[in-house]
DNA sequence: CTGTTCTCCTGTGGGC
DNA sequence: TGCCCACAGGAGAACA
């Protein structure tokens, strides 16, 4: 499910109900998550106050007292703030909730349970999970200069390159396809062929794909919904995601689709020359 | 070190 | 309608 522009727009509809609130309870139904839930976590977190909640990646950090939680989504997590006035009723896959004191409760629901709720001490930049990324894309050192000296060194097709969070975080498979479209490039191109202007274009894309997908809420080709249950909007916009056989919307040809790196790769044969 | 493939898990959609 | 298979938006781990 989601890549940067659903976690934030995750991150954005908890943040008012939940920041400089104080957790009563943590009620942990199932710990087989992509790591096992720390058990301890809901003695550690009982009464700790929650300051902030930011997003580093993909990752939600919540900015506690004594540390920090760490939440990933996966593919097929959600985060919701439920108050008293909902069924609290836990369905199948509603394996954490967060309880505060102001009366809201935050529901983690994760059918594929690939996502994660990690509890650490130190420092988030320096947690093994996060020690390694490279920046953020809507960032100003996400720029040409950088991506072409990263591109310089390597030899793998462009859209493996740009999915890569060591080279920027937050691009998955639905934006890496679009903002290669968008810049005009060929998915399989190698990255060390990679020109400056091309450099620019891609840069000036996954920002713009990304910010648009996010004053959007998000997209939502199945399963997304934000933190009220909405879908976002960003599918209609969608260029050349899960549009395989249909027509160009700048030029007519059909897009194409084919696996690469064992995930589904769209592109304009005619738009994206190699 | 770089690059590729595998894997975790459940749900769903398409083909027959 | 039911059954089976392929695939799904992530990303660390294992392997070549």
């Amino acid at each position: 499910m989601p890549e940067l522009p659903e976690v934030e727009t995750s991150r954005r509809g908890i943040a008012p109900f939940l920041e400089q609130q104080n957790i009563a309870e943590v009620i942990v139904r199932d710990h087989r998550l992509r790591w096992p839930v720390n058990p301890d976590l809901p003695q550690i977190l009982a009464e700790q106050r929650v300051h902030q909640i930011g997003r580093r990646a993909k990752y939600l950090l919540f900015d506690c007292d004594s540390g920090t939680l760490l939440i990933h989504l996966g593919m097929s997590g959600r985060l919701r703030v439920l108050d008293a006035s909902q069924p609290l009723q836990p369905d199948k896959h509603d394996h954490v909730d967060i309880v505060f004191e102001n009366g809201y409760r935050l529901r983690y629901t994760d059918p594929r349970r690939f996502g994660a709720v990690i509890w650490t001490h130190e420092p988030v930049e320096l947690h093994p999970l996060l020690s390694h990324l490279g920046p953020e894309p809507l960032e100003g050192d996400f720029d040409a200069d950088y991506l072409l000296d990263k591109a310089s060194k390597r030899q793998v097709a462009i859209k493996t390159f740009i999915m890569n969070a060591e080279i920027v975080v937050g691009v998955g498979n639905i934006y890496a396809s679009e903002a290669l479209f968008m810049a005009g490039i060929h998915p399989k191109m190698i990255t060390a062929k990679l020109k400056k202007n091309q450099a620019l274009k891609l840069v000036e894309a996954i920002k713009a794909v990304l910010g648009k997908a996010i004053a959007a809420g998000g997209t939502t080709l199945r399963d997304f919904r934000d933190s009220e249950g909405n879908p976002g909007y960003f599918a209609q916009e969608l260029q050349v995601y899960n549009r395989a056989g249909l027509g160009c919307r700048q030029c007519g040809h059909p897009i194409e689709l084919f696996r690469q790196a064992n995930r589904a790769t769209y592109f304009c044969p005619a738009c994206q020359g190699l």
